[in-house]
RNA sequence: GCCCGGUUAGCUCAGCGGUAGAGCGCCUGCCUUACAAGCAGGAUGUCGCUGGUUCGAACCCGGCACCGGGCACCA
């Protein structure tokens, strides 16, 4: 889209069109929050500080529906912070996703027939910076146009030089407390990516295979035992066979060998109790270098570990003649060999999960390996005994007992990875001391840089016994992305500086927004780092929002290809109303929303249904325009209380409580109620109600003179002060969810310059004294009549030019009064010929037979029309009334006659009770006697 | 196996002790000069099942069923 449809902004009636184009004025809008800077706070500028530092997305993305989800959500927070006169920061920034640019990367020179040790570290690293200058900018393109108010000229990359600073910096202060640690353990290797992956990286997934049952033949005598396994293929690195030391059958045979078949190697028999007496036949075979269980029987068995696998995924020269096969092709070969042998007993179908790579999508191996392990524990208890007083607070309050879960028996962080693109891991190996490679023993130090490895190794590795002179190497791992995730918070304020003015300012952040899905990635990482580095968790609130899913209630994933592109509905219907169509969703507990999606015409009615709210703001601030003469809410003032009509006290009344509740909601994460009360205030009260009461007193009859003139020129003021201020009001309290259509529309109704923004203004002063209960209740009791007379004219078919008479009947005085007050309104939203009220008396004293007639509560409604009238149609209104009136009674007696009920219930809700009776009995008779006037 | 959500109108969801609501969709009538992307009116529910607490339960408690999700995992 961006051709520049930059229209020029409306500031008069005649310059809006009929329906609201969003495209032209989002990019006009963005351009000039940007250029001016709207949203660069000065860390020294006035207010209490809020920020919030966005969730990087991976520069390799493109915007999807969950972006725009957390955008809406985030932007909303921080441009009501803005309005509450906060000194806000939302600082944007990409994260810099090492393994999906190098695969990506690899891809490309696979394409090209290369491989990247082809090409060298140093090309192949200034190949993938090219790449993010041409590709990583996509995504923030993307986010601007959903009109995210970051600071832009804050931007960061995870690999910048800050964070890269930041990087070096933690490390060598973990590795200084001995929280970072190297050796060599099990890990989980992805052969796709040739790296090793953390245990989050993980997924384990059902996969139908099959149990594979195998004789292993004791080494003395004639007998056996029967084992089962999954994977046959790691039987070759198979030191132990694992029996329950309570199992009676096997008692006798611990301590004894077994001779491994296809091998020859003797291994022994050993008693553990992890295995299970009752699974299978009771013996597990034991492969202590390829798998974590078995890892672990070793470990308490002392049992050597043999390595039967490269990284590769092929088998090693320890697996004998499989050497070289893949490890599928090798699984097939071991039964086979296996089944020719004799040593097959049979196979089973088998469904069990098995591990998979969340990136390389395919199985991983546990494998030794040696890397780089951050100590988790203490880390994490001191982020568990912060959570005992809630620091942070999570939103909703349930996922606080997952994040407190996964801290508690938390395993050690596997932070290296066999990538180039990332930060390095800033060791340096004393390569001198291993004869010029990097083995698994060469001595290393850790350091901020070359120079200080240099010094550092020197002081240890030179002179007495050490003849050669120090050469280093400094390790050519990079490190886990999420590494330099969890420092975002405060790398990106300008940490390790602890006197960095933006640090200063607003560090610790005020809210983290987020999905439940990187809790643990993420969230949990970065309080862990904060609280090693900062002292400090790095928010106050964690607020957790859930998926957005596709109209099928579906997950939406790339994979599936169900994913709704948020681009194509921006296009459609401007980002406003994809925003508001997505914060409308959000329930009160965090859970997952689902956007509606016609896939054949990429049509959404959620999403539609937000952009006719745009419309419609769109159209009632044209019509103020048209209404105001060039007036603006400042040039007409406030209001003069004395002067205000029913209608006016109402909605200001309305406003102040809205302006309440809003406030209210936005500051509490009720961020989808802010949104619908908003919604049903300005359609269903300002624009269905008050703008139609008042489309009368905005017109004065030019043949008006003297007096009367004067006060309706007086009365006009008002209803146009009264419009004016609820409508900017309106347009302050809804910018942070649709900032650019009120951006526009304010600067229409205000005719403020170019350089002032709505999104910089204050929020509206709250009115306390506007508030009034009673007044909102009488005003809805008059709707209510009005509804009555509308329902009994559209059941008697009179068409809208018909004018009748209308008469009410009621022996509520305050009713009475209300109505009275009104009669003109009620002229005019119901076509009446006149409006008549009285009390029961007068009424029978006069009476209208042959009258439609209505029961509402205590008002009697009656259409004195006969001849016109439809009688089928009246008797049947009148029955409808009768029998929802008997209804109302018969469950009501049926409560008071319960002498329990009078009791023990509350006597405000037995009185409640009474009365409501009462008037159902009231209505039901006035309905029978309609009813039976009709002949 | 453990933990967490959910089950209310055709659809999406509010309501969380006083007898059920909204939006969309649907039906009827209207181009009433802000808006047909609109206006007015209307229909629609044994609130998953089952016990219990209570004067009173969609709401609180117990059990069950089904649908999601997370964690752990037995070869």
């Amino acid at each position: 889209m961006t051709e520049a449809a930059a229209a020029a902004p409306a500031t008069a009636a005649e310059a809006l069109p009929k329906t609201y184009d969003p495209v032209g004025t989002e990019a006009r809008w963005q351009q000039a929050w940007e250029t001016s800077g709207a949203f660069h706070p000065d860390p020294s500028a006035p207010g209490e500080p809020f920020s919030v530092v966005i969730p990087p997305p991976n520069v390799t993305g493109s915007l999807h529906m969950g972006h725009a989800f957390n955008t809406a959500l985030i932007d909303t927070i921080v441009r009501f912070q803005r309005l509450r006169g906060k000194n806000v920061l939302c600082l944007p920034g990409t994260d810099h996703a090492s393994i999906a640019v190098q695969t990506i990367l690899e891809k490309q020179l696979k394409a090209d027939g290369k491989r990247k040790e082809d090409l060298g570290r140093e090309a192949f690293l200034e190949k993938a910076w090219e790449w993010k200058a041409q590709s990583g900018g996509t995504i923030v393109g993307q986010l601007r146009r959903l009109g995210y108010s970051v600071d832009w000229q804050r931007e960061r990359f995870t690999l910048d030089a800050g964070c890269s600073e930041a990087v070096i910096e933690a490390f060598n202060r973990l590795h200084e407390q001995g929280l970072i640690y190297r050796g060599e353990y099990l890990v989980n290797w992805c052969p796709a990516s040739g790296s090793a992956v953390s245990d989050l990286e993980v997924e384990m997934k059902e996969v139908d295979g099959h149990l594979w049952h195998f004789r292993y033949p004791l080494t003395a005598g004639g007998g056996f035992l029967e084992v089962a396994t999954t994977r046959p293929e790691t039987l070759l690195g198979d030191t132990a066979v694992a029996v329950n030391p309570k199992d009676p059958r096997y008692a006798a045979l611990v301590g004894q060998t077994l001779t491994l078949p296809l091998v020859g190697r003797e291994i022994p028999i050993v008693a553990d109790d992890h295995v299970d007496a009752e699974f299978g036949t009771g013996c597990v075979k034991v492969t202590p270098a390829h798998d974590p269980n078995d890892f672990a029987i070793g470990q308490r068995h002392a049992l050597p570990l043999i390595t039967v696998m490269a990284k590769d995924g092929s088998m090693n020269e320890a697996a004998g003649r499989f050497q070289g096969l893949d490890r599928f092709e090798a699984r097939k070969a071991v039964v086979a060999a296996m089944e020719e042998e004799g040593f097959l007993v049979k196979v089973e179908d088998y469904r069990h999960s098995v591990p998979f790579s969340d990136r390389g999508k395919v199985p991983v191996e546990p494998l030794l390996s040696t890397q780089w392990f951050v100590k988790t524990e203490p880390l994490a208890a001191r982020c568990r005994e912060a959570l005992e007083n809630a620091d942070p607070r999570f939103v909703p309050e349930r996922w606080s007992k997952v994040y407190r879960d996964w801290l508690t028996d938390i395993r050690d962080w596997c932070i290296s990875r066999q990538l180039w693109w990332g930060h390095r891991i800033p060791a340096w190996f004393v390569v001198s001391e291993t004869g010029g490679a990097i083995t698994d023993t060469t001595p290393y130090v850790v350091a901020r840089n070359a120079a200080e490895a240099r010094q550092k190794a020197e002081a240890q590795f030179s002179g007495g016994t050490h003849a050669h002179p120090v050469v280093l190497e400094q390790d050519p791992d990079a490190l886990d992305t999420w590494f330099s995730s969890g420092l975002w918070p405060f790398s990106t304020l300008g940490w390790p500086n602890a006197e960095a003015a933006d640090l200063q300012r607003w560090y610790p952040t005020s809210v983290l927004v987020t999905g439940f899905d990187i809790i643990f990635f993420w969230v949990a990482r970065m309080t862990m780092m904060a609280g090693a580095f900062t002292g400090q968790m790095p928010f106050q609130d964690v607020y957790i929002h859930g998926l957005v899913r596709d109209e099928n209630n579906r997950k939406m994933s790339k994979s599936a290809g169900n994913g709704i592109d948020p681009l194509l509905l921006i296009d459609r219907y401007g980002a406003d109303a994809l925003r508001f169509a997505l914060v409308r969703e959000v329930a009160g507990a965090g859970q997952d929303i689902r956007l509606d999606y016609d896939r054949k015409s990429d049509t959404s009615a959620t999403v539609e249904a937000s952009r006719n709210f745009a419309n419609k703001l769109w159209n009632v601030t044209r019509f103020a325009l048209m209404n105001l003469d060039g007036e603006t809410p400042a040039s007409l003032g406030e209001p003069d209380p004395a002067a205000l009509q029913l209608a006016d006290r109402w909605i200001l009344s309305r406003l102040a409580r809205v302006n309440r509740e809003t406030a209210e909601r936005y500051g509490n994460y009720g961020l989808g109620e802010a949104a619908k009360g908003l919604y049903e205030f300005a359609w269903n009260e300002v624009c269905d109600w008050y703008v139609e009461l008042i489309k009368r007193r905005l017109q004065v009859p030019v043949e008006l003179e003297g007096a009367a003139r004067e006060a309706a020129l007086a009365d006009q003021r008002t209803a146009r002060q009264v419009l004016a201020k609820a409508l900017n009001e309106l347009l302050v309290m809804l910018q942070p969810l649709m900032p650019h259509l009120t951006e526009e529309l304010w600067h229409g109704l205000t005719g403020a310059s170019e350089e002032t923004f709505l999104a910089l203004q204050p929020w509206p002063q709250l009115d306390e004294a506007a508030l009034n209960d009673e007044l909102e209740s009488s005003f809805a009791d008059l709707i209510e009549a009005i509804r009555v007379v509308r329902n009994l004219r559209a059941v008697a078919g009179l068409k809208p030019s018909q004018s009748v008479p209308v008469r009410f009947v009621t022996g509520r005085s305050a009713l009475a009064g209300v109505l009275s007050a009104a009669t003109a309104d009620i002229t005019a939203l119901t076509r009446a010929e006149r409006v008549e009220v009285l009390d029961p008396a007068a009424a029978e004293a006069n009476p209208a037979t042959k009258a439609l007639a209505g029961v509402s509560g205590e008002l009697q409604v009656l259409l004195p029309i006969e001849g016109l009238v439809d009688l089928e149609a009246l008797r049947a209104r009148l029955e409808k009334d009768i029998a929802k009136a008997d209804k109302e009674i018969k469950g009501l007696a049926g409560r008071l006659a319960n002498p329990n009920f009078a009791d023990k219930a509350p006597p405000e809700v037995v009185a409640e009770c009474k009365a409501n009776l009462a008037e159902a009995e009231a209505q039901a008779e006035l309905a029978r006697k309609r009813l039976a006037d009709l002949g």
